[in-house]
DNA sequence: TCTGGGGTCCTAGGACCC
DNA sequence: TCTGGGGTCCTAGGACCC
């Protein structure tokens, strides 16, 4: 009888990833503590080994963090998404060479499917990866290969605090893979968060091992059927597969807390349209229509009296035109403004996207032919002398919610003048 | 003083229907 | 006295991820 081959899933998941693009451009920051921050300079959100051993948290905000900053000298960075993501896509590119079956995870992650790829020596294969991408990219990676995702999360881990940077439970016993679990603890599993942690030490399952073995019926009556999906994972049971297509998003959020507190409903709206403004461009760029539009405003959720208001709108006839989603956007923060609270945070939620092509033509459609065509212009125009060239009028820009972000690189990789030089011996 | 943003999926509960 | 029950759909909110 034949045997079905065993899944080989290697995750590749890039070091630290922000910090190590800022680096690039600056390698005499190569063993500093350095750290990224979020918009507005809120919170880190990428550290460096040294940043970490100095005691800085993942996503504490940074007055708090302050005085260890200080005692270390950290060096601060505000987020440059720009240059993320275009060392983001090179990285994929090249990761793409090792296997075509590839999920693209998320800006610093992916899955390789290895299944089908003649190896010899699994580690030799991922190391391989590893150095290459290190080579060629400038960005150090670990990688852990395992027969599922979950598990190849956990070699991955492994990877991180090993000298090699890589792990793989392929070729290796399940007692050797049951040592690894008994040390893991189940905050750290994929899937299981703050909550479910809580639920589950309070059960008495500390570390992976233990909850490998639970009874199943007990985790579906106690819990959800993702988390029964993951213990499956966790006995090399494959529940997430790969996915290797496109697919089109669900929903498109574009939000900004405010650099200052904003009251007047003037100032609101403004914010609220541009988010519109960007949104509509982002959704018209992937080739989507909308067909609900939430708007919101909020205060300050740390402090008492916190207010979220929200207004949905479901549109008569999905859209992506930039002029008609003002106006309803517009419409949408006087119906939900209070007046004497102090905002601190606005968006717009894009809900229900359809790929526009497959969506139903329906009587209107030919209407807004020209309409389509106005928005084509801008958008072109935009591309071609940048953000904001043409807008409409509702977006003027009274920078009273610019965000903060006095600690930018401003390092753009489509300039010539950053590019690194090499000086040779 | 200062606390990110953008996603996905699941579930509980309400409304409604037969 | 006794106040069905099951199905579907929708939504808000929660939990998770990076």
């Amino acid at each position: 009888m034949q045997q079905t081959k065993r899944r080989v899933i290697a995750l590749v998941d890039c070091n630290s990833f922000y910090v190590s693009c800022e680096r690039l451009f600056r390698p005499d920051l190569k063993r500093a503590p350095v750290v990224v921050l979020s918009n507005n300079d809120g919170c880190i959100i990428s550290r460096s080994t040294e940043a970490k051993q100095a005691g800085i948290k993942m996503g504490e905000p940074l007055f708090k963090a302050k005085y260890l900053i200080d005692k270390y000298k950290v060096k601060v960075f505000s987020s440059n998404y720009e240059l993320y993501g275009d060392l983001s896509r090179r990285v994929m590119k090249v990761l793409k060479n090792f296997s075509p079956d590839i999920e693209f995870y998320s800006i610093d992650e992916a899955f390789l499917d290895l299944t089908n790829i003649q190896i010899d020596n699994i580690e030799a294969y991922i190391k391989n990866i590893r150095e290459v991408i290190l080579r060629w990219i400038g960005i150090p990676v670990s990688i852990g290969a395992a027969s599922t995702k979950t598990l190849a999360k956990v070699a991955n881990h492994v990877a991180k605090k090993s000298q090699k940077g890589v792990e793989e439970f392929i070729s290796k016993d399940q007692s050797y893979v049951d040592e690894v679990l008994k040390t893991f603890p189940v905050r750290e599993i994929w899937g299981i968060g703050k909550q479910l942690s809580k639920f589950f030490i309070n059960n008495n399952f500390h570390n992976a091992f233990q909850l490998k073995s639970v009874d199943n019926s007990w985790v579906r009556k106690n819990s959800s059927v993702v988390v029964l999906k993951t213990i499956h994972e966790l006995n090399n049971i494959c529940c997430f597969p790969l996915n290797f297509s496109y697919t089109a998003r669900k929903n498109c959020i574009v939000s900004r807390s405010f650099g200052e507190k904003i009251i007047e409903i003037n100032d609101l709206k403004e914010a609220v349209v541009n988010h519109c403004i960007t949104a509509a461009e982002r959704i018209r760029s992937e080739g989507l229509i909308v067909k609900s539009v939430y708007v919101f405003i909020k205060t300050n959720k740390f402090k008492d009296g916190y207010t979220s208001l929200v207004k949905k709108i479901d549109l008569p006839i999905a859209t992506n035109n930039t002029l008609e989603l003002v106006n309803v956007c517009s419409k949408a923060v006087d119906s939900i403004y209070v007046k004497g609270l102090s905002y601190s945070k606005a968006g717009v939620l894009f809900g229900e996207l359809e790929v526009k092509d497959n969506y139903e033509k329906n009587l209107f459609s030919h209407l807004n032919q020209n309409l389509d065509y106005l928005m084509k212009v801008i958008d072109d125009t935009n591309v071609k002398f940048g953000r904001g060239t043409v807008s409409v009028a509702a977006a003027r820009i009274n920078n009273n919610y610019k965000m903060k972000r006095s600690h930018s690189s401003k390092i753009d990789t489509s300039f010539l003048k950053f590019v690194p030089i090499v000086k040779t011996g």
